[in-house]
DNA sequence: AAGTAAGTGCAAAGCCTTCGCAATTAGTGT
DNA sequence: ACACTAATTGCGAAGGCTTTGCACTTACTT
């Protein structure tokens, strides 16, 4: 053990396509499935889609990527190492307002509180509008 | 106008599909299409699930139900008619608990705040575990 | 270098949801 | 009551997105 390689020290083979799966991930923030596909394309055309659903769901198992659920659109992905954040995503637009899970630390606290539920805020997005579309017709 | 039907007062014609749909959504509570379609064919065995979907969508449309989105799982129509609330779904074991959006305000008024964002909190669900999921292995 | 299990590509299947279209039906006006 | 018209329905097919089965390939182990 103590590898030289992240992925086999996660107990992974180091295959060309997992590589470019995760640095995909890395390089997006925030990218479905096909998006990840679209930029290992670019270095090794002949991957599957198949095989980047695949890769996601085993580097979400061993912990270096995480998804979450914008809405009605589908999955994305990002890396495990930036900071835990809350996902506001505008309706209108799209855009998506990445908010520190300090910054809803209150909240949280109150749905203990108050429900007993522990919040995966980072697990599905907070669906509203933002400023700009909010102030138009 | 002034009619003596609900559904006719919002100009849409009054067919049984229509208000058993209607009536499903309502009796259910967080209901999926397929879940409602199952409600109606006890009383309506022939009724199509595209059928279902279509009444669902024209329903939302004159405001007369809502639907939210819970995660990993589909769409779920509820009456307009119910309090709005912010769902918490427990990822464990499916739970939803329901939260007046007034046990929101401060929370979604901090979002306003600090990112100029206005937070639809009834659209999407708040993933997380229940009081006792969390307290199992 | 050989062996073995993990990983890949490909094609097919699975969900869930939407669409096209012909047949039916609700609401309107005679 | 009857006929007219447009909305609605049922049905089958098509669409997205994701998963699966399986034979082939490849990474790691000895
Ligand atoms: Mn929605
Ligand atoms: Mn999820
Ligand atoms: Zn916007
Ligand atoms: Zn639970």
């Amino acid at each position: 053990m103590a590898d030289q390689h992240e992925l086999r020290d996660k107990g992974l083979r180091l295959t060309p396509q997992r590589e470019l799966v995760l640095a995909a991930v890395r390089a997006l923030e925030h990218a479905t499935p096909e998006e990840v596909a679209e930029k290992v394309k670019l270095t090794h055309p002949g991957i599957n889609l198949s095989t980047v659903y695949r890769n996601l769901e085993t580097l979400e198992n061993v912990g270096l990527v995480q998804h979450s659920h914008l809405g009605h659109g589908g999955v994305r992905y990002h890396a495990s190492t930036e900071e835990i954040h809350a996902h506001l995503n505008c309706e209108s637009c799209g855009t998506i307002i990445e908010v520190p899970i300090d910054a809803t630390a209150s909240f949280t606290q109150s749905l203990l509180d108050g429900y007993g539920f522990h919040t995966d805020l980072a697990h599905l997005a907070i669906a509203g509008r933002c400023e700009s579309c909010f102030n138009k017709p």
